[in-house]
DNA sequence: CTTTTGACGCGTA
DNA sequence: CTACGCGCCAAAA
């Protein structure tokens, strides 16, 4: 199993967030086998351009954006995930609780070899 | 080879 | 609420 694999998998489970959901860092992670949410940033600062995947949607446990720090692209961003329906509060999060998404379906995750619950 | 860094998370003070 | 430390693991230096 090489690492290049649990990258296809991140990105292939990221790529499951509807619009007008969002997701942890930690959540995917929890998801998919071997993974840290260290290494969902990673992935998520290295997607290849033939990959589709909608990183804006990945969030991390404070509900607020975590982008490379200094760069201008965390307000747009923030813009897009607006426009697809996720409203911000005054402290700039997202309101987790509401927005949340609640992962892919059982028989997804099993057949596509991730985690089916808590480990 | 070792050290540092990073789109993180969580417990503690 | 903020600040700090530790754990986590893959790339880069």
């Amino acid at each position: 199993m090489a690492t290049f694999d649990i990258y296809r998998k991140i990105y292939r489970l990221a790529k499951r967030i509807p619009q007008g959901r969002v997701a942890t860092y930690g959540q995917l992670a929890g998801i998919v086998p071997g993974c840290t949410a260290r290494m969902v940033g990673y992935a998520m600062a290295g997607i290849p351009d033939n990959e589709r995947v909608p990183w804006q949607r990945v969030v991390n446990s404070r509900g607020a954006i975590s982008l490379r720090g200094g760069s201008d692209s965390e307000l747009e961003q923030r813009v897009i995930l607006e426009k697809e329906g996720i409203p911000f509060n005054d402290s700039g999060r997202i309101d987790l609780a509401r927005y949340r998404w609640k992962g892919p379906s059982l028989g997804w995750l099993e057949k596509n070899g991730y985690h089916t619950g808590p480990v």
